[in-house]
RNA sequence: GGGCGGUUAGCUCAGAUGGUUAGAGCGUCUGCUUUACACGCAGAAGGCCGGGGGUUCGAGUCCCUCACCGCCCA
């Protein structure tokens, strides 16, 4: 084995291994629960970026995970076709070769974009596979195949002949530069400068008074149909009622009072554009406002804007607009605003809330029963599912109490195209499953589909059911895998795509689609700033595994941090995960070494040591087994972080930095069982961090396993498929227990580091051999046992024992680690006052402590409310302090004498 | 305006159900070619757990309040 791992030479093999041997598929176990987690399909034409690294690594974890526990565990991979953001990238490939969709033809357009999907779409799988995702390729879905879009077709029509979906005209939020409409989700709001225009409007009965309104889009008063106020509004109580006239326009329009109105804001008096606002549209409806539409789906002005206007770009209207307010004595005066602006997600653009024709979905109220919301709602509310973390329940059940219909439509040529179709023989129009020949009504074949494609998370909001079969009622995988066991994903689309799931698969299946929802934080850079590509500041996952092996960029991405919590990456994480793979690296290449010419017969059975006889065996294997327990339980709750937290922390530090540095010191006496729990408990470490870390621990597993016998029912092909180490297969441990082993190794290691402390302190070179006398105040076996290795870590020699202090003592330094007395015989190099210094503060610290305790135990209260086992490790305490305080106060009487 | 989160070592973050003298990584400082690892080993320094109040025998943890930072929704 080379020196340090090289994750790059071993990676792609591994996986091709597992590839290769079919481990990604599901084992079908009848018996046991089984485990399905649906990847969030990533958009076809995208590449992986550091939040699908991330996605991906929990998820792996987690399918791991339960695959070893023997669950029958399937990892469903998928992509979405993304209808705007991949219309936009093809439509600007068009751009460039001089040509766009319109001259292509719907048709050919939709062939385009397929030849694009072939060609890229496949680059996030391959990337997936560099991560190490164990999905099963076999069932990747994408959302335009046969069988999610039957179940895109069947749940469109059952809402539509249900008449939950219905056609509307109404305000939307339009892309001028997508050309489509947006639900309300996809619009991004951002805190702009802009300027606040006050324009008079004169009343028609007297011109020389007005009502001043304050606006943002002086251009949209081209549009307005109304001024309102605040019925209490006392400024304006003579205007309510009475007609103003638009000034350009000359159209006299009302001034209204409504509740809605903000008095403190501008003058208190809002010009109202029902076309054009949202707030305004519902004003609108309330007071019987005409709608004037005044700039089109373009983005320019309507020739309703009138012939000046006409055409006019609509921010070119804005400033052309104000001009001629100025120019005819109405603009009274233009303040610096700050204010947000709503644009387009995808592109941002500024987004124009217009009149238009849509499909929406009827999703009811939350509190409503029966309806989707309300289903919905109360999923969550009753936990059938469970959020984690919790608090993002409450963000849930908010947005849910404040929902509105579902625009679903989109004016795009790439996705579902909406099943409906018109006849113009008879003018009804249905929608259907299969596309028709016929219209259903009148049979007549002069029939339309209609243009429109649904909203992409139409069809992602059924994943966890169409990935499945649904609606096939045949289904296995449905029957198996349905309800999914946790939605795994970043809070950012909780209400996009977890909302919508959680909505539509009840709709459609009456169970919900996930037991559990994961969500995961976003990926920072090292200052806390987003990544984007305007900023310039992501990172690629593709190089950083390159640069730092998959399984460190797994680890550091998903170490340490708490669900829901953003994280971030830094080069030191990312460095500091490395370092962890090739320890674990390093210390296989220890034990593998230290055990490679044994005889066989010394490492028969290493797979179950169920009695450990070694003090340091029974101490370390106690300690794998707490760990053990503490690794399945944080998995269960999703504590992904904490479980990998306390993986590092046992290798590094109980494993390699005391156990095997203990393990050398037997093994130069060729004790078997050094060995013999060497590879025990490095083997199932493996097997621990094997979700987690999978390529390295598969390639360190095979190169131990190759070299140890097999036990007698063998060993499985690959760590992979091995049975993940569980707690409850709890070990008969020797007469004196774990318990005690913990104690006295915890003894030992206080001697050796109280020795080297002090070595550093004074110091003393390492290679430096000390004398030293132990005082083993009734632990006489365990120092005398454990000799050797205070000896060798400590570098003793020679190490003397004695059974209680001695008069005859060489003047030095006295260690009190109770109880033990350590002597160093430093007569030469420290002299007397400064051990008595350094004795009498370590006095005053016992002193203290030994207070502190004795208070908490007077104290009545205490004793009396305290649970009796906290009380108890009180009392123990104080014993052992009072002791520690006389042993110093022994010593210091010693010196003086 | 409503809601949520954060505030713990120089930096980045962990810290079930309240219970030792609050932890890790990185960074800093001191020593080390101790034959698995310098992507390493040993040792050390460094914290009124944002401020104030409360509940409790006991608060980083629970409650109230204030401040600052961030996010979501309107």
């Amino acid at each position: 084995m080379p020196r340090a791992y090289d994750a790059a030479a071993v990676e792609q093999r591994i996986y091709q291994n597992w590839w290769d041997s079919g481990y990604f598929a599901p084992r079908t176990d009848s018996s046991r629960q089984p485990f399905c987690v649906v990847m969030p399909p990533p958009n076809v034409t995208g590449e992986l970026h550091l939040g699908h690294a991330l996605t991906a690594s929990l998820q792996d974890a987690l399918t791991r995970w339960h695959r070893m526990c023997g669950d029958p565990t399937l990892w469903l991979p998928g992509k979405d076709h993304a209808g705007i953001a991949t219309q936009w990238v093809v439509e600007r490939a068009l751009a460039e070769q001089g040509t766009n969709r319109h001259d292509l033809g719907r048709e050919r357009f939709e062939e385009r974009v397929w030849e694009w999907v072939g060609r890229y779409g496949n680059t996030i799988d391959e990337q997936h596979r560099r991560l190490g995702a164990s999905c099963d390729w076999s069932r990747l879905r994408f959302t335009l195949d046969p069988g999610p879009a039957q179940a895109v077709r069947t749940t469109f029509v059952n809402l539509f002949n249900k008449g939950l979906i219905y056609r509307h005209e109404r305000i939307i939020n339009w892309c001028p530069r997508c050309a489509t409409a947006l639900s309300d989700l996809e619009v991004d709001y951002e805190e702009r400068d802009g300027k606040l225009y006050y324009i008079r409007y004169p009343l028609a009965e007297n011109p020389d008074d007005y009502v001043t309104v304050a606006t943002t889009r002086p251009e949209s008063m081209l549009g307005d149909t109304g001024v309102a106020v605040h019925p209490a509004d006392e400024r304006y109580r003579e205007q309510v009622g009475k007609m103003v006239v638009l000034p350009i326009v000359g159209r006299e329009i009302p001034v209204v009072g409504d509740d809605a109105i903000e008095m403190e804001f501008g003058t208190g008096a809002l010009k109202v554009t029902p076309g054009h606002d949202v707030v305004d549209f519902e004003i609108g409806e309330r007071h019987g406002l005409p709608i004037i539409n005044i700039i089109g789906f373009d983005g320019c002005m309507t020739d309703e804007a009138g012939p000046n206007y006409f055409g006019m770009e609509r921010f070119a209207a804005r400033t052309a607009v104000a001009e001629e307010l100025d120019s005819l004595g109405v603009l009274e005066r233009v303040e610096d605003y700050h204010h947000s602006v709503g644009q387009c997600q995808r592109c941002s653009e500024v987004v124009e809330p217009l009149i238009s024709l849509q499909w929406f979905l009827n999703v009811g109220k939350h509190d409503q029963a029966g309806t989707i919301a309300g289903n919905a709602y109360a999923a969550v509310a009753n936990d059938d599912i469970e959020i984690v973390p919790e608090r993002f329940s409450r963000v849930y059940l908010n947005w849910l109490e404040n929902i509105r219909d579902w625009c679903i439509s989109r004016q795009l040529w790439w996705g579902h195209r909406i099943p409906v179709w018109y006849c113009s023989a008879c003018g009804s129009h249905a929608a259907y499953i299969d596309d028709p020949e016929v219209c259903a009504n009148c049979g007549s074949p002069d029939i339309e589909q209609e243009n429109d494609v649904l909203d992409t998370w139409f069809s992602s909001g059924l994943w966890p059911h169409s990935t499945l079969g649904w609606p096939d009622p045949e289904s296995d995988d449905m029957a198996h895998f349905y309800p999914n066991s946790v939605l795994e994903t970043g809070y950012d689309i909780l209400f996009f795509w977890v909302a919508r799931m959680i909505m539509l698969g009840i709709e459609n299946t009456g169970d919900v689609p996930f037991r559990s929802v994961y969500l995961h934080g976003m990926v920072l850079d090292a200052h806390g700033q987003k990544m984007s590509k305007t900023r310039g500041n992501t990172l690629d996952p593709l190089d950083l595994l390159e640069q730092y092996g998959t399984d460190a960029l797994r680890f550091a991405l998903t170490t340490g941090t708490a669900p829901g919590n953003n994280l971030r990456l830094s080069d030191d994480k990312l460095e500091s995960a490395r370092n962890f793979a090739n320890k674990i690296w390093n210390a296989a290449r220890f034990v593998i070494t230290a055990v490679a010419d044994r005889p066989a017969d010394d490492l028969a059975g290493w797979h179950d040591l169920s009695s450990p006889r070694h003090r340091e065996d029974r101490w370390i294997v106690g300690r794998l087994d707490a760990l053990t327990a503490e690794v399945n339980t944080a998995l269960d709750d999703f504590e992904v972080g904490e479980a990998q937290q306390k993986l590092y922390d046992f290798f590094w530090n109980d494993f390699c930095d005391w156990y095997i540095e203990m393990a050398k010191v037997r093994l130069r006496n060729d004790d078997a069982d050094a060995a013999f729990t060497l590879v025990h408990v490095l083997e199932r470490s493996l097997r621990l961090l094997h979700p987690f870390m999978p390529f390295v621990t598969e390639e360190i597993w095979k190169n131990l396993t190759a070299r140890i016998p097999a036990p007698p029912d063998g060993l499985p092909p690959s760590i992979m498929v091995a049975d993940y180490p569980q707690a409850d297969s709890a070990r008969v441990l020797s007469d004196t227990g774990a318990g005690n082993a913990a104690m006295e190794m915890d003894m030992v290691m206080r001697t050796i580091r109280a020795v080297r402390n002090m070595r550093a302190q004074l110091r003393i070179p390492a290679g430096q051999r000390l004398e030293a006398t132990i005082e083993t105040n009734g632990m006489a076996t365990v120092v005398e046992e454990e000799k050797e290795v205070i000896s060798a870590l400590a570098r003793i020699e020679p190490l003397r024992l004695l059974a209680a202090a001695d008069s005859e003592a060489d003047a030095g330094i006295s260690l009190v680690v109770n109880p033990l007395v350590v002597r160093l015989p430093l007569a030469g190099v420290v002299d007397l006052d400064a051990e008595s210094h350094r004795l009498n503060q370590e006095l005053d610290d016992a002193r203290r402590n030994q207070a502190r305790v004795e208070q908490l135990l007077a104290n009545p209260n205490f004793v009396a409310k305290a649970r009796p086992e906290v009380v108890e490790n009180e009392r123990t305490r104080l014993r052992s302090l009072t002791e520690q305080r006389e042993r110093i106060e022994e010593i210091i009487a010693q010196l003086a004498a």
